[in-house]
Formats: C-alpha cells, sequence, structure tokens
DNA sequence: CTGTTAGCGCCTTCAA
DNA sequence: TTGAAGGCGCTAACAG
C-alpha cells in the first residue's frame, strides 16, 4: 500500500505538499499538481483515513441506536439523519440493538474509545432505564416520549392521541377501544396518557374493559380484533397504537362480519404507507419521520462541534390524516 | 481525555507495561496490576481505539451492503453476520445503499481507505452491472444469485422455483398465474426460470399472459389479485415471487370472492413470519437468511485473515413450506 | 509556494 | 518482569 511518503519521493517533492495538495490544491503551483497527480495514479495511492483520523482526534462519525432496524419509521429517521450527516461530512453507523441493554452498551463504548463522536438513539425511554444521555458522551434522543432526559426531537404523543380519540368523540362514539403497544413502551405511555385524557375531556369514564393489549406486530391487532367482536357491547370504534395493528385489526373485524366504517370505525398511528391503500384506507396520524431525523443530526452535530443548540427539547409538528376509516356510529 | 502515558505517569511505571497489561495482564506482575487498575480508575482512562487500529494497520471492521434496510429478510441475514463477527472481534458497519451506486462506491471507498476490511454485498447481481468485486477489495456476496461473480452465498433459486411450481402441477395444476418482482432483478430472473424449467418439464406451453409484473412490494400483490381475478380463463393457481405479494393477493381474491385454496391456490417465497399466521396459511420456500448471513461473515473474515476458502460458491439448502394455501384445482 | 520537523496514542521489539 | 525507543501515516506549524 503506497503512503504519502511514497508519493512525495515519486514525485520528487515533500510529504507537506503532497498533503497540502489533497487539502488545500489551490495552495500548490499546477507544476506540482499535475506531478502529484500523475505520481498518485501510478502507486494507486489512496489516503489511510484511518490515520488521518488517528491525528484528528476525531472519526467524524456517529452512531444511530435503532431498537429495530426492519421498521419502516426508523428507517425513514435514519434516512433524514444520514442526509444531513453526509452533507456535514460525517459517516453513519447503524447500531442494530435489538433491543439489548448489552448491545446498547458495546455502541456507546465506541464513543468512549473515539470511534465515534455522538450517538443518536431511536430506542424511546424514561428517565428510570435510560443508558444515555452519559456525562462525557454525547447524544439526542430522537423521536423519544415525553420526559426524556437531555436533547430529545419528537412529537407530542400525548397530544397527538388525544387528538385522534377526540375526534371520535366529536363523530359521536363513546365506547372506544383501545389496541395498545408493549405496556412498558414509552410511546405507548404517552399515547395512551392521550386517550385518556380525550375521554376525560368528555366526561367519558374510563374503562379498561375496552384495553385490549397488543405488541405493535400485525398478528397481535388480529387478536384484538377477535376479542373486541365478541364483547358486548361492542365498541363502536377503535384506537390503534400504530397503523400495523390497525391494519391487521381492519383485516380481523372483516373476517367477523363487521365493515368498516359503517360498524366500526378505527384510527391508527404512524402513517406506513401501506395506510394510504388498505381498504378502507386508515385514518392516522402521521410523524414527520425524516424531519426528527434531520433535526436530531443538526442537533447532535452542533453539540459536537461545540455549539450549544438554544433548547432541548425539539417537539415538531405531526399531522391528523383524516381518511376513510372512521365514521358517525351507527343510531 | 486520559492517555496510556498518564496511566504510566500517575502509576509510575513505563507505557510499554501499561499496554502489557492491558492485552497480557498474566505477563505483569501483580502489585503493578493493582496500581494500573487504580491509575486507570482514577483518570477514566479508555484506550483509544482510532490510535490502536491505526497502528494494527487494520480497522477489524466490515461493511454489509444492504439495499434496503426495512426488510425483514435482510435484517436476518445481518443478524447471522453480526452473530459471526462479534464472535471473531469485528464490528459490522451497516451501509444502507437505496440502490445507488453512488452510494455503494461510497462504502467501497471506505475499505480502500483502511475505514473497513471488507465487504459483504447483500444486493444481488449479475456479471454485467458488478461493482464489486474489485481487485484489491475483499468482498463476499451473500444471497446472491446464478452467476455472480466471486466468493457468494445463496440458495438455488432456480430450483426452488422449480420445485414450487412442479409441485402445483403435481397437484393437478396447469394454468398457473405468476406475480413477477422487479423484472431486472436477478432473483426475479433466477426464479422466473425455475418456473419456466417446471412448466417445460411437464410439457406445458409457456403464456406471457399469466405473467403479471408486481414489484416486490404488498401493493403490487393486491393489484396483480384484481387483474388475475378477471382473466378468462382465470389460472387456478398463482406463484409469486416473495411472501408479501403473496399475501397481499389472498386478500384481494377475498375481496373478489375467490376462496383460498378451493377457487385459487398461491404459493409465496422467503417464508416471512406472517406467512404461518395468514389465512390461509401461506405455502412458501424458507430461505436460510440467517445462515446465510453466517457463512458470508465466516468465508469473508477467512479472506480478510488470508486464507483461501475451498470453494467460490456456497449454496445452502431451502426448505419448501406446504401449508394451508395450495390445493388441487376444482375439476 | 515548498521543505523540515515534530508529534498524535499506541504497541512492539530489544535490552536490562 | 520492566523500561526505553522507534515508528505506524498523516498534518500543521514554522522556516526558508
Amino acid at each position: 500500500m503506497a503512503t504519502i511518503r511514497d508519493v512525495a519521493k515519486e514525485a520528487g517533492l515533500s510529504t507537506g505538499t503532497i498533503s497540502k495538495a489533497l487539502s488545500t490544491p489551490e495552495r500548490v503551483s499546477k507544476k506540482n499538481l499535475e506531478k502529484i497527480q500523475i505520481a498518485i495514479k501510478k502507486l494507486k495511492y489512496k489516503p489511510n483515513m484511518l490515520a488521518q483520523k488517528f491525528r484528528a482526534k476525531s472519526s467524524k462519525t456517529i452512531v444511530v441506536l435503532v431498537p429495530d432496524i426492519a421498521n419502516q419509521f426508523f428507517a425513514s429517521v435514519i434516512s433524514g439523519i444520514e442526509l444531513v450527516a453526509q452533507n456535514r461530512g460525517y459517516s453513519v453507523l447503524l447500531g442494530d440493538t435489538r433491543d439489548s441493554a448489552v448491545r446498547e452498551r458495546e455502541f456507546v463504548r465506541m464513543v468512549e474509545t473515539k470511534l465515534a463522536d455522538g450517538i443518536i438513539n431511536l430506542r424511546p425511554y424514561k428517565k428510570e432505564d435510560a443508558i444515555l444521555p452519559q456525562d462525557d458522551i454525547l447524544s439526542v434522543s430522537a423521536s423519544s416520549c415525553e420526559g426524556t432526559p437531555s436533547y430529545s426531537v419528537r412529537i407530542d404523543n400525548v397530544g397527538a392521541a388525544k387528538k385522534a380519540v377526540s375526534h371520535l368523540i366529536a363523530l359521536g362514539h363513546k365506547r372506544i377501544g383501545v389496541i395498545s403497544g408493549l405496556k412498558e413502551n414509552p410511546h405507548n405511555i404517552d399515547r395512551f396518557n392521550g386517550y385518556k385524557a380525550a375521554l376525560a375531556d368528555a366526561n367519558i369514564t374510563y374503562d379498561p374493559k375496552l384495553v385490549v393489549a397488543g405488541d405493535f406486530n400485525y398478528w397481535s391487532g388480529l387478536t384484538a380484533a377477535e376479542q373486541f367482536s365478541i364483547m358486548k357491547p361492542r365498541p363502536t370504534a377503535i384506537f390503534s397504537m400504530n397503523d400495523e395493528m390497525a391494519i391487521a385489526a381492519i383485516r380481523g373485524f372483516k373476517d367477523k362480519g363487521i365493515n368498516m366504517p359503517e360498524d366500526m370505525s378505527i384510527i391508527g398511528f404512524d402513517d406506513m404507507e401501506v395506510s394510504r391503500y388498505c381498504i378502507p384506507t386508515l385514518t392516522t396520524i402521521s410523524q414527520p419521520a425524516e424531519k426528527i431525523g434531520e433535526k436530531s443530526a443538526e442537533l447532535l452535530l452542533q453539540l459536537i462541534e461545540g455549539k450549544k443548540p438554544e433548547t432541548e427539547e425539539y417537539i415538531l409538528p405531526y399531522e391528523f390524516v383524516i381518511r376513510e376509516s372512521i365514521a358517525p356510529p351507527k343510531i
């Protein structure tokens, strides 16, 4: 492997000049620039970035911690992060933690040991179970929840859920079921609080029987629909903690001969691509996933470059997208 | 940030001893080991891995090129890769190329510039449009297709497709439709060849009208089902190039009053998790995704460590999983 | 505009 | 078992 010294020798110049030619070519004479070009080509010289980074004491890399990489929403957030990072000359190291704290710590170690400059965490957490933030680690929490410590970018989950449920109430619904996500999941908790708040506002008493436990996955939405279909009295509308379960539930209700939206209204959360296509198309909360990613990256890069951001918490606007899946209750 | 020299000073020893204490503690006296431990804790010393890697001239990192990160199958393959890599002390850098050659090149540059030691490519390609392999880059192609240049790990797509279609023929089906994936996609091509081979074996003439173009996504499966439902005569069975489209098609057929498997048989490809749950459960080809990942990683690490693998092409066994979605045709 | 030189943090001889 | 010293490839003074 050719080094900068080999190039210098080949071009009959010093390493300093080669280095300059690479970083600020305008400050090197044209003649020498040409010689250098030729030498580089001849030797197939590629700068050793490991050496560059070592010397610069900065890896120009940020780690993105993802609980589950095969997830549309996260993929969009990552997309936004990469956009900003690349524009600023940073690379993105994806850390699929698969919800394991051990794996999460490993990635934190990477920044402790200089392999990365900072972390964006896509796993929502409350204060209690937080590994991050850590004193000596620059980190930002993306798509976080209420009460996330330190820098964070998110939407108002409570408000969004409340808005959705209030809309159902305004349509005339009184018995509104919930397909919940994982119990301990902070997003689930926030959205659930929004649900309760909407009921409280309308003086509807909260009935825990109307809450069916799901796990954010398709299958659990299907099961939930079955349970709702045999309830007496049956709810007239459902608020699902994500689109995937909502879409499964639509399917499940149809199998039981319950038609949407005539017999049953349903609202999801996320606005996945399929939600525009399913039958009926799904009313849902749309999160600005890419924007969340972009904002998080901007925040982290600010921190890395030693600037102090104005605010700790950035709350981005969501959108309540009304589609075919809701209607006033019968009677 | 404390360096190894600071620790040496604090412990009253030389840097060499500290270094040894970190790598081969058994070769350092217990007394000194203790002193060193204390010094490290006091100074909160963390070795600078950028320096370590620089000196070792090896990043102990492999890049995994993924066309689309939000994809179950790829996620499983990556899982297998990470398993092997971590056991051998390598980290995995995920490169989501989003099918862009530019982005792909960027990751190739990382290994040229020492930021990574080798590449595992999850994008299938034929000889013509290959960026990899490249002379000076160690790479392995995972989940590749027929005719992939250089080291590769895959299943026999042609054989698998042929087996599935032959099974339909054996059940008595003669008009067998296809929901294809993206036209240029090599997996699509291989599987399509398998389909044709099965027809040829049974002396059934290939009818291009029975092929509906899809794109591997849910929505295209739905559309395909609509098209098939108005064909006259309608096919009695469908071979779908992946599970996602197959599951969508089941849905689409049901909407048209076509019941599976009585009125229509269907077979998918991939064996996604949902395929075990949908109604009817889906007959499909199961790929050993994790195993493909593991084998690819083993191969690449062998190459990195300078050993020459026995074979260039590793073909892993697939499984034809028969579930409820197929039956003999009516009459 | 170009060359010289020192040193980033670590590890590995080599000698004690 | 420990210490001293050199060097990995690169860049940033500084001097010319």
